[in-house]
DNA sequence: CGCTTGACCGGAA
DNA sequence: ATTCCGGCCAAGC
């Protein structure tokens, strides 16, 4: 056995949770978005990393501590995934101004471009 | 310990 | 627009 694959799950998260703790508010990113940004995990093969990276942001999300604005993070075509909490992750958005609709988000609009694209110009 | 499912994604039919 | 598929890991049961 040479390469270790994700020994330390948890080192991973931390990254993911981090990550997402920078995302502004009023703003979105997506899961494979994130698994993009998150610093990747050494010894692991890029082609594992990119079809189940954003996988392993969904799991950290599962069990991320309540300082992270999970809500900030949904999926591809621009919803919130079914899950339990579903409803609630909305609501949050709702309250920070993001305008959904038919039950979709504007990605061109509210998507984080990433550390280096302050607010876009927008406010908040 | 083995099998099933998954807060996913991008592309194809 | 919708449904299906490959990817081949990690957690849950």
């Amino acid at each position: 056995m040479e390469i270790p694959q994700l020994k330390n799950p948890q080192t991973f998260y931390e990254s993911v949770w981090h990550v997402v703790r920078t995302v502004p508010h009023s703003f979105v990113v997506t899961y494979g978005q994130v698994a993009q940004m998150v610093d990747p995990p050494s010894g692991i093969d890029p082609a594992d990393y990119k079809a189940f990276g954003p996988r392993w942001v969904g799991h950290a999300m599962a069990v991320c501590p309540d300082d992270v604005p999970w809500q900030r993070v949904i999926n591809s075509q621009g919803k919130v995934s079914n899950w339990p909490r579903a409803a609630e992750q909305r609501k949050r958005l709702e309250a920070e101004g993001v305008i959904f609709g038919n039950d979709k988000i504007n990605l061109k609009q509210y998507q984080w471009r990433g550390p280096d694209e302050p607010t876009q110009g927008r406010l908040f």
